[in-house]
DNA sequence: GCCGTTTTCGGCCCGACTGTTTTCAGTCG
């Protein structure tokens, strides 16, 4: 899946990395850092986008990138990279990547020690001929060390859900700090991303206080070092060896903080792109006039964004991909909300691979407020999951329809429902006869993951009872890539045959980019947690977070339905593929 | 390299921390 643009993404970033170690115009270095950037985000092909014409249209792509966009289709490369990478060492440049070293770090190493490789580097470092050249001491040489370990060990960028939970802890933690008058998590986790590289927490408080509080931060529990600590920011490394920054400003710059710490880089360069067009000047203080610095307002996220003259814009979606023009015309889509969600679509049980009895997962749903649940448990051929035969699945019914009398009554419903198995040729893994008894039916692929699924899935979703597509590309995060899948085709059929595409909030399928997508087709989609333990059913959040990423709208979010909505979407289905058969 | 209801040339977001400095360069976000 766009494999062309992840290795022309690649490209453009080398050659940015390259230039930069030859000390070329920055400028130049960044515009193909923002070119890399735009290239890797895209929802769609870069050659279908070519095909149709559209590359320059794309914010910051000019007439000497499309040309080595154009050169990269038709060749496999770009020839200005291979010209550039033959004159530098690149296994050396890799080394830029690691927190401390710079391309300039690098350069003064090659010129004066004749470093080439990543093996000559760690010999300067730790022979200490690095440490004696000007401009470098020992305590430089002791962080790029911490630098290289730290880079190692956390080569993987963290999955949302756990950055997510570590997070909420160190606020946790932070709150007992009673100095601190609010604290909010910012940085890509505040967006949502679908992994984190580091955690941003921000906080205010009265600058009296300011000392204390990064003293507090330094003393977290689960601290393994403390990478720098001062009276507006400090950054700690845990345990786990994820790296977390504490951020501090006065109440009075708390709005503009949050917005200038949320991110994305390109979104906030974008704000203060238009901020100083209309003679203002953006900074994580505040709102300034540009002429005299007259401090205007950011005391709040919604008064930054209204004095540069644009609607307040939800963290999720600022990543400088057409919100911001929107925002300025007013016509951002309203998202969907995260509490108006009402139910979850698909979670596992002990009947099936779940920890907890249905009655646990009943009562823990209950419980947060949900108005219904789907209990989806495995079919059959999941015989490592422990699959339900159709026997099995009436069991389970009464024992549903027994909840249902005592939980009923108290507005709460519990659905009969099931994950079937879609087997190898297409078909489904129970008959239609029983198919039809169940209340909402999640249909989901769990083999040949290798192969191209399109006909599965388009199979699946012309069966009358099949309601929900789970974890559709077969992504599964730091497991599996997904397998080929004609995402066009299958939106298509989606939308004509009234069936929703699931967003897994653990796997991240559908990613924001396919949501999107889903969202432009008219095609709804359901936020499950796919929980196989009470303890993932509160991270259907994480789920709504995702779906707001990709501009998912409550119209088109299944779980916004009440009962008798869910139960429409059911009927729908149900009648239309009757009519048409 | 990109971009333009001031500009097709001359700008390009901006501040904090660290270490090695005695006024600043490098790195980061």
């Amino acid at each position: 899946m766009l494999k062309k643009n992840k290795k022309l993404s690649e490209i453009f970033e080398k050659i940015a990395d390259i230039l930069e170690f030859l000390g070329d115009n920055p400028y130049r270095i960044g515009s193909y850092r923002r070119a890399a950037n735009l290239i890797s985000e895209l929802p769609e092909d870069i050659e279908e986008l070519h095909r149709e014409g559209k590359l320059s249209r794309l914010p910051g792509i000019g007439s000497s990138t499309v040309l080595k966009i154009e050169e990269f289709l038709n060749t496999g490369t770009v020839k200005k990279y291979e010209d550039l990478r033959r004159r530098v060492p690149e296994d050396l440049l890799e080394l830029m990547d690691v927190p401390g070293i710079g391309p300039k770090t690098l350069r003064i190493a090659y010129d004066k020690l004749g470093v080439r490789t990543k093996e000559d580097f760690l010999r300067v470092l730790k022979d200490g001929s690095l440490a004696k050249l000007p401009g470098f001491g020992p305590k430089k040489v002791e962080n790029i060390l911490k630098g290289i370990e730290l880079w190692q060990s956390a080569q993987e960028r963290i999955p949302l859900v756990e950055a997510y939970t570590m997070a909420q802890d160190v606020v946790e933690y932070m709150r007992k700090e009673k100095s601190i008058k609010d604290i909010s998590i910012a940085g890509s986790l505040r967006r949502m991303k679908e992994t984190i590289g580091d955690i941003d927490i921000l906080v205010t408080a009265d600058r009296k206080d300011w000392r204390k509080i990064h003293e507090h931060f330094a003393k977290y529990p689960e601290l393994n070092k403390v990478l720098a600590k001062g009276e507006t920011k400090s950054s700690i490394v845990l345990k786990n060896g994820r790296q977390v920054d504490l951020r501090t400003v006065e109440p009075k710059s708390w709005g503009s903080a949050l917005q200038y710490f949320t991110g994305s880089k390109e979104h906030n360069i974008r704000v203060r792109d238009i901020a100083k067009e209309k003679g203002l000047k953006v900074n994580e203080y505040g709102v300034f006039r540009a002429d005299n610095d007259e401090w205007l307002g950011g005391e709040k996220e919604e008064e930054v964004y209204r004095l540069v003259g644009m609607q307040w814009i939800p963290p999720e979606i600022r990543e400088n991909w057409g919100e911001i023009e929107l925002a300025l015309e007013g016509k951002l889509p309203r998202l969907v909300e995260y509490d108006e969600i009402k139910g979850d679509f698909h979670m596992h049980t002990s009947w099936s691979d779940g920890i907890n009895p249905v009655e646990e997962v009943v009562d823990t749903a209950y419980r947060m407020g949900h108005e219904y649940i789907v209990i989806g448990d495995h079919s059959q051929s999941a015989r490592v999951a422990n699959g339900l035969t159709p026997e099995r699945y009436e069991k389970q019914w009464k024992l549903i329809e027994k909840l249902n009398e005592i939980y009923n009554p108290k507005g709460f419903y519990i659905l009969k429902g099931c994950e079937v198995d879609i087997l190898p040729d297409g078909s489904l893994d129970l008959p239609d006869s029983l198919l039809e008894g169940f209340d909402f039916v999640v249909a989901s692929i769990h083999s040949r993951f290798n192969q191209d699924n399109t006909y599965r899935i388009l199979k699946a979703m012309e069966n009358p009872y099949v309601n929900l597509i789970g974890h559709p590309t077969g992504k599964a995060y730091g497991q599996r890539e997904g397998y080929p899948l004609d995402m066009d085709k299958v939106i298509e059929l989606a939308k004509e045959t009234g069936t929703a595409l699931e967003v897994n909030t653990f796997r991240v399928d559908l990613s924001p980019e396919n949501i999107r997508r889903c969202m432009e087709a008219g095609v709804t989609i359901a936020v499950v947690t796919d929980a196989h333990s009470v303890a993932h059913l509160p991270y259907i959040r994480i789920g709504v977070g995702i779906a707001r990423r990709g501009w998912a709208v409550p119209e088109l979010v299944l779980n916004t339905r009440n009962l008798e909505g869910v139960r429409e979407f059911v009927k729908e289905k149900r009648k239309k593929l009757a009519r048409s058969q």
